[in-house]
DNA sequence: AGCACGCCGACT
DNA sequence: GTCGGCGTGCTC
């Protein structure tokens, strides 16, 4: 028997299947889909198992004997394996790395120590319960009298060793037993209470269930607080109840904590959670969860749409114009073009639902290719919150460089009624640049030609780029003087700002407060609970928090997501301005935000304000037909990369000439440019961008240029498909 | 990715 | 004269 085995290793170069021969005494346990050990040159390494072949035409004599087989059942189901040559086929990644994007670490091919199963401690009784009772009666230290009358009702979960603990270990009353630890237990459906949905919601819930079998794609278009995760709960609910699975994406789990809760509470058991903040143990276990049936539902960020459920009902992509969907590395997938693949393969509706679609999706909907549901009003009580814009240019003036008298006030007055705020500021640390007076030297990141974040706590120069830093120094180092002044605003500078200004409690919650695990639910928790008064945050704090107490929203400054050098920073800005907006007045409470900004004429400033999304639509659209831009126009950037510079620009500018004269005429393309961050960790970054509406030739020639640097170890290009940040 | 082969500079 | 620099090419 001989088999296809597509190696572990990563690079396009060997990105191909090689022959290999199974030892008779192991061929009964070869499956496509499985990993196998094998010899490759002078390295032992992991690979897949794509097909079994009973003869081959390659020189037998060159034909290794596989070293051992890995798994007994396929990691790679025949759904997958499909998928990733569609992967490979359209996103011009290597086979390889589609298919290692899918599995968890556990199951990825690689050599590496079988993963680490978790075991607990459990202190078990060994005595039965009147033999402990008659030690209890003797007993005069209480602890132990505790510890012993929860024994009596079963298993103690061992944190530590106490002295109580070791008596009783000493007088046999109990043995300590290892049990593989259950990190997750979504018991409790019982706290769940039944939500009667509105009139408006149960009809979209029938529409979509109505078309469970089809492959369809919805866009669920609901303000903010109209009840879309109760939407999607009933359709995964009636997705259960026909004995199918569900998946539901949202853009990053540990931002919405409270999303998941309700998903618990009401499903239990039967959900599989995967996120980014999971060790690659927790990780595992909720995939096995996936892979043994446990588990039906799967709430998880983008790779979660490649779980291998076998009959998915229904699956929901949340907040759907998040970026967040698409990866920005190796295999660059969108996982909303994998959605809609995987919604062929199964027959199942696709629902994306937002208050803020990207303009693209709405595009569709309109073109009628995406199914447009709207839901149009708030549930309960709670209203749109007023929003105020506040020109800076006025208040600096005034000598507010921070925040302004309105913004002040307003502060003061909750902080008065006990009420909470959220300030929304995007730049974490300290201030934005820090420069000579004396000479107007910018101290920069020698590697990534970019200026440091000084960052006051740490008293530090952080590259936010590339990560590194060094300490802070209070002198120049291009002229030696002490005349160093620091411009723009950080999220720890407002917290000093805003310590001096009030006797308030205040907590920071950015990326530089919630590198720890468990940090960033902490912070969430603790202000829910109401130890803080004021919550500062980069737009981390903008999605999916649900706080009651929240009247007051602030955008310390709407201008910095404004200017960013990328074609969407309109449509951002106005995603990011509804988004935090709607964390004001959840409650009774009626809700009021403060926008300030430098550009208070702007169309997305002043239509969210309004909550006017189909007029900034309009507006955008009209924007995006002049300029050639999504939706009317595809994009694909080729990033072309390389330590060294001349060789950059040589080999951007003959990609570039090599389009030119194969692509068609319609089709535009522009650069070679420097992008820009055209220099990170030493590496020099060109970029050419094409933008078309249809070519047939495109991705052919695509896949010459892919290939000729395939071999180049020197120059990297990559080809990204429908890029989301330029 | 890793390792061998191979062809040119500075050294025991 | 050799040791070793890393450029190139191959791995079933």
């Amino acid at each position: 028997m001989y088999i296809d085995v597509l190696t572990q290793i990563g690079a396009k170069a060997v990105d191909q299947t090689f022959i290999y021969h199974v030892p008779s005494n192991l061929e009964k346990n070869i499956k496509v889909g499985i990993r196998v050990k094998i010899p490759f040159g002078k390295m032992v390494i992991e690979g897949f198992v794509t097909k079994i072949n009973n003869d081959v035409t390659y020189d037998k004599n060159k034909i290794k004997d596989i070293i051992e087989v890995t798994d007994i059942n396929p990691v790679l189901n025949s759904e997958m394996i499909s998928l990733g040559k569609y992967m490979g086929d359209h996103l011009l990644c290597s086979l390889v790395s589609a298919y290692q994007v899918m599995l968890p670490k556990a199951l990825k091919a690689e050599i590496k120590s079988n993963i680490k199963i978790k075991y607990n401690k459990y202190l078990r009784r060994t005595k039965s319960i009147e033999e402990i009772d008659n030690y209890i009666k003797n007993c005069k230290y209480q602890s132990q009298i505790n510890l012993l009358c929860k024994l009596k009702e079963g298993d103690i979960l061992l944190t530590s060793m106490t002295s109580s603990v070791k008596t009783i270990l000493k007088y046999n009353l109990a043995t300590i037993v290892y049990e593989e630890a259950k990190r997750y237990n979504y018991e409790g459906i019982s706290n769940y209470k039944k939500v009667t949905l509105t009139d408006e919601q149960s009809s979209i819930v029938n529409e979509v269930v109505s078309s469970f079998n089809t492959s369809s794609t919805y866009l669920l278009y609901g303000v903010t607080g109209s009840g879309k995760t109760e939407v999607y709960m009933s359709i995964i609910e009636e997705a259960l109840k026909k004995n199918m699975t569900a998946i539901m994406l949202v853009p990053e789990i540990s931002l919405t904590p409270q999303i998941v809760g309700k998903f618990i509470s009401r499903f239990g058991s039967v959900i599989a959670v995967l996120h980014s903040k999971l060790s690659d143990t927790e990780r595992y276990d909720e995939y096995r969860k996936i892979t043994n049936s446990e588990a039906k539902i799967v709430i998880g960020t983008r790779s979660a749409i490649f779980v291998p459920f076998s009959n998915i009902g229904v699956i929901i992509i949340d907040e759907e114009h998040t970026s967040s969907y698409k990866q920005e590395n190796h295999p660059r997938y969108n996982a909303k073009d994998i959605a809609e693949w995987r919604s062929q393969y199964h027959k199942c509706p696709v629902v994306m639902g937002s208050a803020t679609p990207s303009l693209e999706s709405f595009a569709r909907a309109g073109n009628k290719v995406y199914k447009l549901l709207t839901l149009t009003n708030r549930v309960g009580t709670s209203t749109l919150p007023s929003v105020q814009i506040i020109d800076m240019k006025d208040e600096v003036k005034k000598g507010n460089f921070i925040l302004s008298s309105t913004l002040k006030n307003k502060i003061k007055e909750k902080l008065n009624k006990k009420e909470q705020i959220i300030l929304l500021l995007n730049r974490r640390g300290y201030s934005g640049i820090i420069s000579c007076k004396e000479c107007g030297h910018t101290e920069k990141c020698p590697k990534c030609d970019i200026a440091y974040t000084y960052h006051k706590t740490s008293n530090n120069l952080k590259c936010h780029y590339c990560g590194t830093s060094k300490p802070y120094i209070s002198k120049c180092s291009n002229c030696g003087s002490t005349n160093i002044k620091d411009y723009g605003l950080g999220t720890e500078k407002l917290e000093e700002e805003l310590h001096k200004l009030y006797d308030a409690k205040i907590i920071r919650m950015d990326v530089d407060t919630t590198s720890k695990k468990g940090s960033h639910q902490k912070i969430i928790d603790d202000f829910g609970e109401h130890k803080y008064d004021i919550l500062i945050g980069t737009q981390m704090i903008a999605k999916g928090l649900d706080f009651p107490l929240v009247t007051l929203v602030g955008v310390v400054s709407a201008d910095a997501s404004l200017i960013s050098p990328d074609f969407r920073a309109s449509e951002n800005t106005f995603q990011l301005l509804s988004q935090v907006s709607g964390r004001a007045g959840r409650s009774e409470n009626k809700g009021e935000v403060i926008i300030q900004t430098y550009n208070p004429d702007h169309h997305s400033i002043i239509l969210s304000a309004k909550h006017d999304y189909l007029s900034f639509y309009k507006e955008e659209m009209k924007m995006r037909k002049i300029l050639k831009y999504s939706p009317y126009y595809y994009m694909i950037l080729i990033g072309i990369s390389t330590k060294d510079y001349n060789l950059g620009f040589k080999e951007a500018n003959k990609i570039s000439n090599y389009l030119h004269t194969t692509l068609d005429k319609e089709t535009i393309i522009l650069g070679p440019t420097m992008a820009n961050m055209f220099k990170i960790n030493n590496v020099y970054h060109y970029q050419i961008i094409i933008k078309y509406r249809t070519d047939d030739k495109l991705l052919d020639s695509l896949k010459f240029i892919d290939n000729m640097y395939k071999q180049n170890n020197k120059i990297e290009v990559e080809v990204d498909f429908n890029p989301v940040k330029i």
